[in-house]
DNA sequence: CTTGACCTTCCAGTTGCTGGAAGGTTCATC
DNA sequence: GATGAACCTTCCAGCAACTGGAAGGTCAAG
């Protein structure tokens, strides 16, 4: 099939699937005579584990490692498992951040009265000399 | 006082504030005789006004109006508020989305004993037919 | 006079795509 | 055989928000 074709089966754009060839991610084995790319039904079941991947908040390079994790039929689950471990540690941190944020704001928000005196607690905050 | 002291005193290095000048953020007000950037302490305050904002995960745009409605000395509390409001809705989205990944995977990483056998109830799930 | 700490500019790279321009191919239709 | 639509190709540029490095100018101390 063609890249349009893996692109609807993958429900990946094809400028992407393109991307991840140009990065060595997936695909690029065959040519057709007119040099449009070819694909094969593994090669979709690959963008789209790499789809859901990504969909996981696995970055790219993480991708990699879990394509070669599945093309290693010899792999030990404990590897796989320590990938997706290791990546909802990062997820964790992630979250933290954001409610720390979060909780500032909202802090800030609550002492601004918001209306149409220009006093602000937030830009006052934001200004602070600390 | 200088580009270096401008950065000790606003915690930012000096590769971001030339970077900030440059998409007219804060400053290029001023250089002396040999070239090298001027700074007073409106713009050691400005620099940190936009470092504590970018720390509470406003974009550079944001920071942009930010610092247009701190500069605005008419401005109403209501306007900043509602930009905080407005971020801390973006926040919310951003941990929801946070979550829903990692609720997946702990329950994928559950169902995976992670030994040194190769099935992986992971890798199962990221090539899933569905 | 040289060393070192500053400062300058410009260019490239990061992550993960996305858009567009300019062109080739294939197929159906007129 | 011309035309048009729908594919496909490559390359180049850009998004955010910096960060690093190269190559060079400036200035005070020793």
């Amino acid at each position: 099939m063609k890249i349009g074709e893996a692109a609807r089966r993958s429900g990946l754009p094809t400028k992407t699937i393109r991307f991840y060839e140009q990065i060595g991610l997936i695909g690029g084995r065959g040519r057709e005579a007119n040099g449009y790319r070819v694909y094969d039904t593994a090669d979709v079941h690959r963008l789209r584990f790499v789809a859901r991947a990504r969909a996981l908040g696995f970055s790219v390079e993480q991708c990699r490692e879990l394509l070669a994790l599945y093309a290693d039929r010899d792999r030990a689950s404990a590897d796989v498992k320590a990938l997706a471990l290791a990546h909802v540690d990062q997820i964790d941190g992630r979250i933290a951040e954001l409610r720390a944020m979060k909780v500032t704001l909202l802090g800030l928000a609550e002492r601004c009265h918001g209306d149409e005196r220009p006093d602000c607690p937030i830009l006052e905050e934001l200004a602070a000399d600390r």
